[in-house]
DNA sequence: AAAATAAATGCAAATAATTCTCATTTTCTT
DNA sequence: AAGAAAATGAGAATTATTTGCATTTATTTT
């Protein structure tokens, strides 16, 4: 039997700050957003559990706004928004996802899809 | 009357290479592929020119492969199909791309579309 | 429960892609 | 041809991300 575990504090920091933001932050903006509850927590770590997290298909990367990696915990197929006056990540929830997933493409084996808008968001157009 | 110029011969080399190739390269495959016929170019010079032509619209960037910008001078929207194998950016002119372009979407203007869809290639499949 | 092992973390240094500065060269205008 | 403006090369600077290593924390073994 398993023993009761002080488990992984910072780790599921992580994931759990993930799950709970709908702004598919970077690792610095996790880091950012960590902060008051973890200010001890380093922003490698950050990265390396991001990649972990990755690794193992918790999270998915669903955009490089102007050169900065943007996670979503969200891993099912769905539609986003990249607003390029904010660099805001929106989800599109009202759009459907085409579905090409694992299927055969001239030759390549699908295994995901993205899908991405780009534009001003509404704050953004005034 | 304008007078016959030599004109930029680096700069449309490198326009040039863009709209001969398939490969959806990055400014240090551009920099590759333009060494033999320009062997003096140099890399910023790459860089500085496919930021310009992205700017006026001339080329677009289709993808960031691995933390590498790739681009492409097809600007009509279409899906890509990236190799997670060997990064390879492929068109997939089979599928045809959803048009949401400059439309309203949850308040959002939309301005472009891309589209991707991961996976391995023919080759990396063995 | 203590010792031994393994995993996670912080910090700082290392990498890698991209941008920038500035001196020089090329192109354009007059 | 001369002067102004733009483009370029070379290398330094910047920025996001990764890595090495010593330390801490968690897990397993005794």
């Amino acid at each position: 039997m398993k023993k009761t575990t002080k488990q992984f504090k910072k780790r599921n920091a992580i994931l759990t700050c993930l799950q709970h933001t709908s702004s598919h932050p970077s690792a610095e903006m996790v880091h950012e957003m960590l902060h008051e509850e973890h200010p001890d927590i380093s922003l490698a770590t950050v990265y390396r559990n991001l990649a972990k997290f990755k690794a193992e298909g918790k999270i998915m990367s669903v955009a490089t706004v102007k050169g900065v990696e943007r996670f979503d915990a969200n891993t099912h197929p769905h539609v986003h928004f990249i607003c390029t006056g904010c660099d805001a990540v929106i989800d599109l929830h009202q759009i459907p996802m085409p579905r090409y997933n694992r299927e055969e493409c001239g030759g390549c084996h699908v295994e995901s899809c993205a899908m991405t808008l780009t534009g001003l968001c509404s704050s953004c157009q005034n």
